[in-house]
DNA sequence: CGAATGTATCTACATATGTCAATACGTGGG
DNA sequence: CCCACGTATTGACATATGTAGATACATTCG
């Protein structure tokens, strides 16, 4: 689990449409982006988002995906840092990490010196 | 050119936060964040932010990558409704389209039903 | 018109990624 | 202790994607 996002870089919040951005910036937002690329995963955030915690093994027939996959994908979510996970008996509840998902939302807003007065 | 964005779905601001998204929805959405799932995309979209409108020839040199390869991630950018091309006389002129991007960063606002009072 | 120049397309190729069957791992129940 | 069950990992495979050389297309200039 862990959720390895180890930011170091993402100073905090770049925001695309700011300045330029250097190359470590723009590939820790790629990669973070690329987590957000892939429908069952926007879905599964969705899922998990809506339900507030929820078991991984309630999002198998949501998904209708193997269970691997729907494993594979809580991996790639968790690694971006957009969802953590608890481990509680044999199960494994996942919620999602707003702060997370905001400083994405973030990093697409308006630009601040390009929309000056 | 022509920015081929067609969404017809993506009611308009579905926010992956808020409720669960159907399956169209989210393929939209995953397609377009899948156009910053890229650190040359989201660098030259920065690029093209921070000079208002930019000449593709301009581009080359800052991102250090072949003009072909450029000239796809434009195409990526301009499939997605991110960016829009201008040609005149025999360049291109690059500038960014806010309220898509912002579709997008309001995708990952905080969820209203689940953050109520 | 023909040469020069900027951009897009074609093609090829290496790598990345989504998918799932098989299997390993961990935990709780009998 | 062993089995059942939920989850993660491994392996294999098909597809998608980033990259750039070669080339086609378009426009301007002489």
């Amino acid at each position: 689990m862990a959720t390895k996002h180890d930011d170091a870089a993402e100073a905090c919040c770049p925001s695309v449409l700011d300045a330029p951005l250097d190359q470590a910036e723009a590939e820790d937002l790629a990669r973070a982006f690329a987590a957000l690329a892939d429908p069952v995963r926007l879905r599964l955030l969705s899922l998990i988002a809506d339900a507030g915690e929820i078991c991984a093994c309630a999002l198998l027939e949501p998904l209708g995906k193997a269970q691997p996959t729907v494993s594979h994908h809580t991996k790639a979510l968790a690694d971006a840092g957009l969802i953590t996970g608890e481990k509680r008996g044999r199960w494994v509840w996942w919620s999602i990490v707003p702060e997370r998902v905001a400083v994405l939302g973030d990093a697409l807003a308006p630009a601040r010196s390009n929309t000056p007065a």
